[in-house]
DNA sequence: CAACTTATGTAATAACATTACATTTAGATT
DNA sequence: AATCTAAATGTAATGTTATTACATAAGTTG
């Protein structure tokens, strides 16, 4: 996915997400961005879409949330899997990348003939300041 | 999570899903087990909520559904990560263990004194069969 | 039995997401 | 510029998933 003009929706969802603090709800973005005329939880839903097919935003699967990619330059999300770990407490999100494991599940599913999609990989527990 | 007998309730969501040839919704669940009474969400809620609690069935994040646990007696599920591949057009779940990741997360964990709960491992795609 | 905990029943509501359809905008083509 | 087309948008309605609140019943332990 090559670099990308948002259009206006597009640009103010990631906006929104990128200046939280943790992930949010579709149905959160939305009352954030009504001063700016949105109205309806589709326009949102297909900002979040496109955000996700260009690499720049994140969906937590295990919350019903979204993040802001933490390093869009890097096309970081095509070349790989991206794993999450997600404090339930104050909902901060750290954002990584193994390359080791990304064999060992490419192996598992090779062994089988599964022809992987999207991968999922979610820690949820208690950052260092929440411990 | 010691052996535990059921309670009703518990062992029809537990036979609906072991029954079933894939992953189940709860509303799914719900609408098999009318006949035995069953009238509210909540019923199912609370029966798949104990039985995740022993160990006997698997909530898969990414598609919002239950599977009852591959090999509940080896209590598979306390002893570590469980990791999951989904077909997207048959439903077929298998279920697996890898040490290695299981190392790799803990110690990326770790190392930013995060403390973790639970992880989620889903690989979405496609099986043998349905390539 | 009394006190307590666990499980259950039921209704209502909250939270998350999609379908359907009409309209507008932005780019490409002529 | 006028036309065509694909993408994006607006809006309403609905579908799906999950929880809150409160009342009742059943099992456990002193």
């Amino acid at each position: 996915m090559t670099a990308q003009q948002l259009t206006r929706n597009q640009a103010l969802v990631l906006d929104a997400l990128s200046a939280a603090e943790a992930p949010l709800s579709a149905y959160t973005i939305l009352d954030k961005l009504r001063g700016d005329g949105f109205r309806a939880p589709l326009q949102v839903y297909r900002a979040l879409e496109k955000l996700q097919d260009f690499g720049l935003v994140h969906r937590l699967e295990s919350i019903n949330a979204f993040v802001a990619c933490a390093h869009p330059d890097e096309d970081c999300c095509s070349h790989g899997l991206t794993a999450f770990t997600i404090c339930e407490s104050c909902g901060k999100v750290t954002e990584f990348h193994d390359h080791m494991i990304e064999e060992r599940l490419a192996a598992f599913a090779s062994d089988r003939n599964f022809r992987p999609g999207k991968t999922t990989i979610e820690i949820r527990g208690h950052c260092a300041g929440c411990a």
